[in-house]
DNA sequence: CTTCTGACA
DNA sequence: TGTCAGAA
């Protein structure tokens, strides 16, 4: 693996966070205890959080900001992250395949972290959300 | 000064 | 969710 894989390395307070997400600390803490991140921790207990996790809450705002419940985002967070569970086991799965064929050196997957599946899915919602904020101006509710 | 956990309006 | 307390 190479070291500036993809956008993961614990790095960030929760202090830059907040100021990166628009989010405040009482729902980025509160948003952790419901399972939907799990930013890493410094000896001294301080969140750390990943470039990735910055995304992950963002989008999580996204949706919230869109009338999108907590209940539904925290679905829709389950199903990318058992695509993106499924797509990096096929991946292992093909390097080990391509390993017992005598031909290792064609990937250079490092791929693992996050892979583009949920990125692409959640650029569809967005769009999605998108349109229906341009179609559907007086909505509270009803498009789902 | 920043962050953490728990608790209460 | 906001906010406060008390500790690290």
């Amino acid at each position: 693996m190479k070291s500036g894989s993809h956008s993961d390395q614990p790095s960030f307070s929760i202090g830059v966070v907040k100021e990166a997400t628009g989010l405040t600390e009482r729902r980025i803490r509160y948003y952790e205890t419901l399972g939907m991140l799990a930013p890493g921790r410094t000896q001294g207990n301080q969140r750390l959080y990943s470039q990735g996790d910055i995304d992950r809450l963002k989008y999580i705002k996204a949706l919230l900001d869109h009338g999108v419940t907590l209940k539904e985002v925290r679905a829709q967070l389950q199903q990318e992250d058992t695509a993106t569970y499924r797509h990096d086991f096929d991946e292992v799965e093909r390097d080990a395949e391509s390993y017992f064929q005598g031909k290792l050196i064609a990937r250079r997957a490092d791929v693992h972290r996050d892979s583009l599946y949920p990125l692409i899915n959640r650029q569809d919602i967005m769009r999605r959300l998108a349109r229906e904020h341009k179609d559907g101006q007086g909505d509270t509710k009803g498009d789902h």
